[in-house]
RNA sequence: GGCCCGUUGGAGAAGCGGUCAACUCAUAGCCCUCUCAAGGCUACAUGCACGGGUUCGAAUCCCGUACGGGUCACCA
């Protein structure tokens, strides 16, 4: 019988959704999937000192942003609830007690003190394993007496471990490099160590992927599972996700939260394309996906084993494409509070605009910038016209906006196709290119040499009686 | 420092013993064009960190060196 396919993302509730956690999510949510398995949530809360209130919120509301859905979680249910690591406690107890019977743990009265003192001078310390000789009198005594302890696991002392990792192969390492590591901590709650190997067995997860820091503690967690008669799950450890060649994408250089990229006018489909890729490189060319496209491609063998680097260029080209692609008013949508906060509030028509700039952003929050333009109106040096390409100067500017004005005063609807029409029968009548009559009127009614749109365009956006104010004045300064 | 892992152009990467070393972003140029975008086309690693070896033949296999990452918590 195969045994159906169970992954599973286990963060800790401490604080917003980092992109690499995000990724990690995402890659355990496409295998579960593309596999007809289950995708389970599982909180990962033993550290009360480093919870946050509202962590939990943020965990499921950037997983339904970007469109992973859970099958088993602390708000969904399940068969091997509970879903939330804080109110396990006792299962960890119960299995830790069973290693001690085992021989596979033991208490441990250190106190800090003494483990302080088995630091060597580079900082690194080693348990020594003082506690696994107490007599068995003295553990009870102390105990009873309510002495403070935790559990820790006794490692081999000789003998090499070996695991199979589907990114990175085979591993090996020595067993002597193994430290007895604690299981339980003193507040009775487990380390992420024991929590998750307890946790995984029983919610039978099938596939562990994880960050690869994780890489080489997994023999620990191997010698548990050993201890307990477990199967041992498969492992897809993944690189992590670099800010630069040396320092990882942290939450400490800011801007790595999927929140702020939303903020910033990123689309989270576009965001998990662009994440998926980071690590992951799909077989064939193609480089964009939706996310049921993910599902059907996303390979294990596809993933690397160097750590990649965030290149927020080539997120931002996706984005632009993912915009590009939107139907208008979905488009406008997602504008629309952009508008808002932008210069032209409540002036023009937003939608005009939106058609100008849907293939001219690569992420929604450049609006305010590129549409200030057209309230910035000053007056225009007169070598603004001077352009030797559409042989003008300021000359012969003031004869083609001084034409332009009793032409625009007879149009009664003010369309932009209208527009063109006028300003191509001004080029003919000047027996001028209408490149060049454009090109004036552009910079006459925008006081702008670059804009985002033409002339028509820019006409059909500032209405009959503003363009023709406009023509007015830059026919006064020249 | 010990141990584990990695290293293909500015970035993501394909490549799995014989290829002109794919593809995408970025960059540059050209075309289109009323400017800017968008779109189209083109250029961009005599070379796969470096040094040895194995082989008729190596980015691909082996060894060493350098560099980078991870880990060595009562954090996950």
């Amino acid at each position: 019988m195969v045994l159906k396919v169970r992954t599973r993302f286990a963060p800790s509730p401490t604080g917003y959704m980092h992109l690499g956690n995000l990724r990690s999510a995402l890659y355990a949510y496409l295998f579960a999937r593309q596999n007809d398995g289950t995708f389970i949530l599982r909180i990962e809360d033993t550290d009360l000192e480093r919870y946050v209130p509202g962590a939990v919120e943020v965990i499921y509301d950037t997983l339904k942003a970007a469109g992973i859905t859970i099958d088993e979680g602390p708000n969904e249910g399940g068969a091997y609830g509970p879903y939330v690591q804080s109110e396990r406690k006792e299962i960890y107890l119960r299995h830790a007690r069973e290693l001690i019977e085992k021989g596979v743990a033991y208490y441990c009265f250190c106190g800090k003190e003494r483990l302080e003192k088995l630091r060597d001078e580079k900082g690194v310390s080693r348990y020594d394993k003082h506690c696994l000789h107490l007599p068995k009198e003295e553990i009870e005594k102390r105990l009873r007496r309510g002495d403070p302890y935790v559990i820790r696991q006794n490692m081999p002392t000789e003998g090499v471990s070996e695991f199979y990792d589907h990114v990175f192969g085979r591993i090996t390492i020595n067993n002597d490099e193994l430290e007895d590591h604690v299981l339980i901590k003193s507040d009775g709650l487990p380390t992420y160590n024991f929590a998750n190997v307890i946790d995984d067995h029983l919610m039978r997860i099938t596939h562990v992927i994880r960050g690869n820091e994780y890489l080489s503690s997994t023999p620990k967690y191997n010698l548990l599972y050993e201890a307990f008669g477990w199967k041992i799950p498969e492992y897809i450890h993944l690189t992590p996700i670099m800010k630069d060649e040396t320092r990882k994408l942290s939450k400490r250089h800011g801007d790595a939260h999927f929140d702020d990229f939303i903020r910033k006018g990123y689309l989270s489909e576009a965001i998990i394309n662009y994440i998926a890729l980071l690590g992951w490189s799909p077989k064939g060319t193609q480089e964009k996906f939706t996310l049921e496209e993910l599902i059907k491609n996303f390979s294990v063998s596809g993933l690397s084993r160097s750590p990649s680097i965030f290149d927020e260029k080539k997120m931002k080209w996706l984005n632009a494409e993912y915009i590009k692609e939107l139907p208008f008013e979905e488009f406008m949508e997602h504008a629309l509070p952009y508008f808002e906060a932008s210069k032209i509030k409540g002036r023009y028509d937003y939608r005009k605009f939106g058609k100008l700039l849907q293939s001219r952003i690569e992420i929604f929050s450049e609006i305010p910038e590129k549409v200030e333009f057209i309230v910035d109106y000053k007056p225009i040096p007169k070598e603004m016209y001077a352009l030797k390409k559409y042989k003008l100067d300021a000359g012969i500017a003031k004869g083609i906006i001084e034409a332009s004005i009793p032409a625009f005063s007879e149009l009664q609807a003010w369309e932009e196709e209208k527009l063109h029409g006028i300003i191509q029968n001004l080029a003919s009548v000047l027996e001028m290119k209408a490149a060049s009559v454009y090109t004036t009127l552009r910079i006459a009614l925008s006081a702008h040499a670059v804009t985002p749109g033409g002339a028509a365009e820019i006409a059909g956006i500032l209405g009959k009686e503003e363009s023709l104010e406009r023509l007015r004045k830059a026919l006064s300064w020249l």
